[in-house]
DNA sequence: CTGTTAGCGCTTTCAG
DNA sequence: CTGAAAGCGCTAACAG
């Protein structure tokens, strides 16, 4: 079933079938009303691989995501993919979607920069790149350089929630201002002694959120203790309550605990309560994210909003080119405080 | 960049590079090593669209999910994701990976077809349909002829968590079994007036779980009123809450409720203790799937675990052709009661 | 507005 | 074990 088939059946060139399929070009009302029917008739669908061969380019957009079982990583993909079908209408054959694939590298380098390969291989339209990139100084090179040589074949490099590299739109996150403001809340309740549970060292998301928290710590002349009681983990539950076990033992007088994201946060809570201790009671917790769980949490987690879905959103419409570059290719997503009921004053009594 | 500059750098015909890129038949090692050179130095990335349509096949692998921000799916998707990738080496520019790519249907039947249509055209590999299908018996014909015919292309088609199909290997879920147990559970706690937050009417993950809270509820002589004690919703949060609600205003006596996911117990415990009333104290809750926040819940939510990740993993192999087929084509996925804090016996003066 | 004519870059018989 | 040659199905000038 091809092109040729269509063309035969409806009377036509094949060049005729292929520009009423495609859409892009004048063609008269009546031979596009028997092309299609052919098409229908025939159960026609394009040859993906052929047209994108003579093309030279593809429908694929392919989204890298650290971690899809992360709802952080979900709604953002999620959102990307669904500004790529809005004009999907039902007949079937016809072309000109573009067909987002989301790709999870579980955080390794290596499978990024693969990933990166395979789409480059399918000729991918564009590639987004989604959450904290892996600062070890090769891959960042690597990355740089895969990149380039994408944009110069002609994909478009979006980059979501990462720090800028040439040839890429970036959307940065305000991870560091509202690492900052969530910590200066903790501070503005009272609290000293705040305890930290950082991401992976080697992310840019740990790193900017970490600075956002030790630049309050030091405005309030608290740098001391602060790196002590600073612990590092997986961004995920079990990484936070460990680390909440071993912060407890680092300084049995904590008031407070600040978790680089929201699932840490789950498991902070989780010690905590283990060990008896209640929240905000005795001691206060905040996450980041703002996550849809973290408002059904108990007591509501405290955190920092993130508008991931608008921001995979506009990804997504970057990556298309159906949006203007901000100036500069970068534009910063703001965070939002959100301040709930997991976080209180200290307790005099401490 | 293509075939031939290699070919030429390595003083060898172009079918001896497609060869050794292909590593699918017998090349001499020196030339095998001269040709390995020659693309690293050229940094050569094959045409995977040219080399999709003179094989006739190409290495995308889609796996269509309801929707990509909730767990349940991410969970699968990764699992599925993660067999493809087993044997990603460093070397790039190399083939014979599969590139799995996750479609978000947003649970949209027309979407599931366009999807469908999309990878049809890519000439996929293979198809994972994962999660409940929708009922329509027009949608439904519709998957079974788009299944049909991309297995009679060539494409690979597997269901995970969904009723069986001609022409696909298919994964179901023990959710009738797993909804039953969960509903003896609490009739064994000595529950009798329960409420069910059930999902979208449409879907066969929905039926099959109300059924098995029926047969149950029957089963102890409780049919009446099981009926008035159900309400239909989305599976979110907002609708449990919603529905729990409306539970309330149609039993004020209600001693537990039963959702139909875990997302949605969330939903019904916030409500519950909107309204004052303690968990399990006043009101037991169940839920469905064991996502990995249910058992951080407060309490632990009471839900029936479904083994996501190793049912995503077994989806991929079979994708892959790397796992023999089960008898029949359909095997099915045990789930298992997890009893937490969440359900208790009810209140005596109830 | 429509047909003709070349390829796009790779795989794969078929010879050697 | 290696090369030559014939397409795979579609698109994109270029005429008409």
């Amino acid at each position: 079933m091809t092109l040729a088939d269509v063309a035969a059946r409806a009377r036509v060139s094949a060049a005729t079938v292929s520009r009423v399929l495609s859409g892009n070009y004048p063609v008269a009302e009546s031979t596009r009303a028997r092309v299609l029917r052919a098409v229908d008739e025939l159960e026609y669908v394009v040859n993906g691989p052929a047209s994108a061969l003579a093309a030279a380019t593809s429908d694929l957009v392919g989204v890298l995501v650290n971690d899809i079982a992360d709802p952080f990583f979900g709604i953002i993909a999620g959102a990307v993919q669904s500004e790529m079908g809005s004009a999907m209408g039902a007949e079937s054959g016809r072309h000109g979607e573009k067909l987002a694939v989301i790709c999870n590298t579980g955080g390794s380098p290596e499978r990024e920069l693969n990933y990166l390969t395979l789409l480059q291989r399918q000729r991918a339209a564009a590639v987004v790149l989604t959450g904290g990139a892996v600062e070890h100084p090769d891959h960042m090179a690597a990355v740089a350089a895969k990149a380039s040589r994408l944009a110069s074949s002609g994909t478009r490099v979006v980059l979501c929630g990462r720090p800028p590299i040439e040839d890429a739109v970036t959307l940065t996150f305000d991870n560091r201002g509202g690492a900052r403001r969530l910590t200066e809340h903790l501070l503005t309740l009272g609290h000293r002694r705040i305890g930290y549970v950082a991401g992976p060292a080697e992310r840019t998301t740990t790193r900017d959120r970490l600075e956002g928290h030790r630049a309050a710590m030091s405005a309030a002349g608290l740098d001391e203790g602060t790196q002590r009681l600073t612990v590092h983990g997986l961004y995920d539950r079990s990484s936070g309550y460990d680390a909440t076990l071993e912060l407890l033992r680092r300084d049995q007088a904590l008031t407070a605990i600040v978790a680089a994201n929201d699932t840490i946060a789950l498991g902070v809570c989780a010690a905590l309560r283990d060990q008896g201790l209640r929240i905000p009671d005795d001691v206060s917790v905040a996450g980041f994210d703002d996550l849809p769980f973290s408002a059904d949490a108990v007591p509501a987690l405290t955190t920092v909003r993130l508008p991931l879905h608008e921001a995979g959103a506009r990804a997504g419409r970057l990556a298309l080119g159906r949006e203007p570059q901000p100036p500069g290719g970068v534009a910063m997503v703001r965070s939002e405080l959100m301040a709930r009921a997991s976080t209180a004053p200290p307790r005099a009594t401490k």
